[in-house]
DNA sequence: GTAATAGTGTCTTTCAGACAGTATGAC
DNA sequence: GTCATACTGTCTGAAAGACACTATTAC
């Protein structure tokens, strides 16, 4: 199998609350995702990761997950091949020595749909126009399913088609359709495509937020339901519904009061804490497909 | 960036239907998965996998996207870290010039839950004696859940985790821990690691189907409802609710009747087309947070 | 006629979404 | 007392699951 030269390289997500706001970890001087090549010390890629996070900022991750493999040729410019693996990794908010925290809304700040709804109010007209270039009926189906207009509902992870789209428009500075339009509302950018892993980070965090209990990887060991409420909405851009978001989470069994209690300003809340069993039960959650006992 | 040296290679899992059975393609000769080095003429991944796809067997693949990325030190024995890139293709059922189907129950047997419930007779005793061995409640646990024993119920996406669960406990053929236990249900062998990677694109699609159309991507340009809901029976393992699958296939407004009939041996079937607009509209689907309309 | 597959109508249970109201702290 | 946050109870409408029945072919 003799191929090409090739180099392998890890590429990290990690996120982390910081003061309630989803951080993701980047190098101090630069607004760069950790990453590194892969060694013959390596075990695995997992083992990588770990690595040169830890080597590049001091901070040693928790949870960790494969993302996504980058490989189109020249992906850096050099003249070899370059595979990236990104992998996404939670840990709860620490201060790492050397890595620096970059807040999600301030790298997308139109994924956050938590505040007044003015969010949209540059970045829409600016889209509707690039929509309304082409007379393709596509193009202006995709905004609105992506960006949720005309009467769509908005939907959190989204985010990876919300910046393609964004890219393709010209509307975030890294773009190469070098735009006349405005793009103030297009966030801090980072080197290379690594805005784009985040994107898909994101993404991914939001899609699996709904369908396995990996919140509790980025919360400390006590906490209260508002807070967890916080948490999710912090994740998902949104703001959730307070009565059922209780409801969800104490029917599934997720969460066990520790008895003692925390002062927030108004009446203290029940502090809780995570039930490490249900990793192990929660393979349930819902199939969709109408399924029969017997037939 | 002087890393180790490493190859590159694409790892294809392609699935059609072949007289209503779902297959995966594999070379002629072998049970291996159709595979190749990344060379310096594909400009991607995905190039890569239809390219080595199409030399090897002749058939060119539609639908695709990426599984996982193993890279694990001498998977292959040789001295050389291989970092393989797996791919998830569907095509509708044709027949490959070079290569060769081999049916997803022959491979794993215990998958298919169909038939009579005589699926676990051999197996689950053998199960039961390995969680016994221990006295760990872990590992009983975790083969209720994969296997849905002690009345939890079989969950068909985590074919991934079932094939761990077995390998661990010895009993397919190319597991290291060789056991004295009767392997009798434990299917035909793959080269390698290849059946892992099987395991993972079946656990894939049978998630996938549940919420997005991939399904139409192995039918005709007409079928009946009957034969979609045995494509969904066949991929899934399991037998689907007649009636209801109708209501949810029509109130999605998936498909459209074409006016024709066709006759199958009862009353002849209304002839259905897939309606490709959806790929569109269709990022809809359930989100599970209760979110909020306004504050 | 029977067997076999296709297709319709409806009932019940479950659950997501929404609203109203009570509880307990700080000030 | 007011304000702010925490927590509880209940209503409603939309689906999921299940059942009974009718329709149209081959034999």
């Amino acid at each position: 199998m003799s191929s090409e030269p090739i180099a392998a390289e890890v590429l990290a997500v990690i996120v982390a609350l910081v003061n309630g706001e989803p951080c993701v970890l980047s190098l101090p001087d630069a607004p760069r995702l950790p990453a590194g090549p892969v060694l013959p010390g390596h075990r695995s890629l997992q083992t990588a990761v770990r690595a040169w996070v830890e080597e590049q900022t001091g901070l040693s991750v928790g949870y960790l997950e494969q993302l996504y493999t980058f490989a189109d040729r020249d992906r850096d410019g050099s003249g070899t091949r370059t595979i990236s693996v990104s992998y996404l990794g939670l840990v709860r908010g620490l201060t790492p020595r050397a890595g620096r925290w970059r807040g999600w809304y301030e790298l997308f700040p139109w994924e956050d749909r938590r505040g007044s709804d003015d969010s949209g109010a540059t970045l829409v007209p600016a889209l509707k126009a690039w929509a309304g270039e082409a007379a393709v009926r596509t193009r202006r189906q995709r905004c609105a399913i992506t960006f949720g207009l005309d009467g769509r509902p908005w939907q959190p992870d989204l985010a990876l088609q919300r910046y393609e789209v964004l890219y393709e428009a010209g509307l975030v500075p890294e773009s190469p359709v070098s735009s006349s339009r405005s793009a103030a509302q297009a966030g801090t950018r980072m080197d290379g495509d690594h805005r784009r892993v985040l994107a898909t980070g994101v993404a991914r965090l939001r899609a699996k937020i709904q369908y396995r209990p990996v919140v509790f990887e980025l919360m400390p060991a006590q906490f209260t339901l508002g807070q967890l409420q916080a948490c999710v909405e912090a994740l998902a851009g949104q703001p959730v519904h307070t009565q059922n978001f209780r409801r969800l989470v104490e029917q599934q069994h997720l969460v066990e009061p520790t008895g003692e209690h925390a002062g927030t300003g108004g009446r203290p809340a029940r502090l809780y804490r995570f039930r490490r069993e249900v990793l192990a039960e929660r393979q349930v959650a819902g199939t969709k497909l109408p399924s029969v006992r017997a037939r």
